[in-house]
DNA sequence: ATCTTAACGGAACCAGTCTCCCATTAAGGG
DNA sequence: CCCTTAATGGGAGACTGGTTCCGTTAAGAT
């Protein structure tokens, strides 16, 4: 809602993306670490616009200015975090890559500080739409750029034609983000394991195959 | 914290313990009540104590002495959630009681008053730990209501026995959480399904055979 | 190099939340 | 039925977080 406020104004853009050059990019790099620290070692519910301008080394005001909410940080994190993405693996059978999927995504939970950021920002998404749908883009994204490796190895016949890639995917990640954040149970590795062998399972039986 | 401030007071215990009579269990119905509501139209962001005071008819000061702080009335709900459980179902046939078990789990997150609800109660779980040690036993307690199903069904040799029961549960609620709460996806009768059905093929590949 | 103005920063200001104090009510025991 | 005291309730005051104003800095254009 912020957002909305100062467009509706006499402002002729939303500010940084008119002026992007040197200053303001570092003022976000700044802001946006953090941002992440913060939440890092305090949750969300901690997150606050006048100490984040202070770690950051930024007035105060450029922060209420350009992101308005603890929220808004969040979902601009999130966008960032989006952007910077990492290439899928190629371990050559589908078994194999999906165990590293799944090894990634658990390690990422289980860290420390990621493993707050990432609470933080399930925190944040439920409270805010915009931070939802940014959410929901960085794992449209995330899921993209693994859904190749799901097609190889269908088209290697380890799996039946016409599964759907991303639905497999889910299978994968599901339990484990269930667990980490509903029931709040540890994320083991043999969770990651089991999730893997289930999800094969299903989608060797033709239970994810496009409809 | 709170919880614990009090505590170390002169107070011999926690409020409403010593004294659970008439007025102190009407006054936690009604801040319980009002909590619920408000978390259903506005959200976890939003709830306010003293709001929640003025529309339970409540003195603010009962509420912040008994609860403390938002998270701790969320955390109280979720006891109170506990306490009334509701019974599994018997179709006679396993995928029948998952598939009834998967239905009212998309009916709960897809109903716009329970939505927000268990939207807020994860939110809220991802800020304090007192709220996700309640939220943890909110779902055991659930998952052990259900537990007894898997068991007739591997008595009557529709999975493999040795079958974790709850695990086997937990596998067909977690693509449905992992949706509602992690990818915002919309969780339809369709991704229910393909959760019960994706889930049972693991259980006959023997996935989920305790260790 | 100079100019225009987008974007930043400091400080005063305002508002909604929480806390504390003390009077009042009624639960549970005799 | 009465007494003790747990628990509630209203209101004043403090505090923290958020907003606004206006002067300053430097990005990008000429």
């Amino acid at each position: 809602m912020e957002q909305e406020t100062h467009l509706t104004e006499s402002q002729p853009a939303s500010p940084g993306t008119l002026r992007p050059g040197g200053r303001t990019a570092k003022v976000r790099r700044a802001v946006l670490d953090a941002t992440q620290d913060a939440l890092a070692d305090a949750g969300f519910h901690a997150l606050n616009m006048d100490r984040i301008a202070a770690t950051a080394g930024v007035g105060k005001t450029t922060v209420y200015r350009r992101w308005g909410s603890p929220v808004g940080l969040v979902t601009d994190l999130l966008h960032d975090m989006a952007e910077q993405s990492l290439p899928a693996s190629d371990t050559g059978s589908l078994a194999g890559d999906l165990r590293t999927n799944a090894e990634l995504v658990r390690a990422t939970l289980t860290d420390a500080r990621m493993g707050a950021v990432f609470r933080a920002v399930i925190a944040a998404a439920a409270c805010d739409e915009d931070c939802a749908r940014a959410l929901a883009d960085f794992y449209r994204t995330r899921l993209g750029e693994w859904a190749p490796v799901v097609a190889k190895g269908a088209a290697r016949g380890e799996i039946p034609a016409g599964t759907d890639p991303t639905e497999l995917l889910r299978a994968v990640s599901a339990p484990l983000y269930y667990r980490f954040a509903v029931t709040r149970e540890e994320v083991t590795a043999d969770v990651a394991e089991r999730a893997v062998t289930a999800a094969l399972a299903a989608a060797r039986d033709g239970v994810f195959i496009r409809a």
